[in-house]
DNA sequence: TCTTGACCTTCTAATGACTGGAAGGTTCAC
DNA sequence: GTGAACCTTCCAGTCATTAGAAGGTCAAGA
């Protein structure tokens, strides 16, 4: 199976499939006489593997770990567990930034009234009259 | 004050303000005769107010349209109140991203020991054997 | 056999919002 | 006048792709 078909089956566009090649998250792939690049099922797992703990946010590079992790048969539960640690541990962190982030955006926006008038406590805000700073 | 000065009085570094002038978010700032940029409290009142909407997560593009909005004394609070309420929209979306990330992997984590044994559903969960599939 | 079109290759450059660092110029206190 | 602290510009790097250009390969149909 050449690239495309190992797009559709993965989840992971062509390029990107290229792209993790070229930074060595994935190994090279063999190729057929005429240059192109060929794909089998163990490949296209692989890919599979890397979409879902990329989409739950591991870094790239953490995903290599992770990768390193699945493959190799000897390895500790441990390891992967505090990966997974450390990744949620920095979800909340981030689900902390945004939803400060957002209380005072609604702070302000609740003593805006929104309409034709010029007067605006966002921008009183966000010019550092009180309330945003920190 | 030179840009240091302005750096530490806005909390905006002084690389930062260069880089907003380069993309035009900020106005070229005077120069002394040996080519040093000029501020005064005018402008770092202006750096504060971009520093803060930068830090509710405005880009530099829209705190652009902030700062036309807070400088034009004739605009409605009712664009202002748009920008923000898009905003909040925007961080609602990424909190529930992180929140249904944050689940996945707690859940995964959960049937996962943690010791020495390889056994481990959290790499399983991410080889797509499930749960972990959408 | 030739052509068409889908597919593939590599390469460079762009994205957003900075940040690091090099090489060199300015200012000011001592 | 000299040294330190500060400033200047410019180039490159970060992260994880994505866009696009120029060109090569492959399989099917006329």
């Amino acid at each position: 199976m050449n690239i495309g078909a190992a797009a559709r089956q993965s989840g992971v566009s062509a390029k990107t499939i290229r792209y993790y090649e070229s930074v060595g998250l994935i190994a090279p792939a063999d190729r057929t006489a005429g240059g192109y690049r060929v794909y089998d099922r163990r490949d296209v797992e692989t890919l599979r593997f890397v979409q879902q703990a990329r989409s739950l946010g591991f870094s790239v590079e953490e995903v290599g770990s992770l990768l390193a992790l699945w493959q190799d048969r000897q390895r500790s539960s441990a390891e992967v567990k505090a990966l997974a640690r450390r990744r949620v541990e920095e979800i909340d962190r981030k689900i902390a930034e945004l939803t400060e982030m957002r209380a005072t955006l609604t702070h302000l926006m609740e003593r805006c009234h929104g309409d034709e008038r010029p007067d605006c406590p966002i921008l009183m805000g966000l010019a550092g009259s009180g309330k945003a700073e920190r």
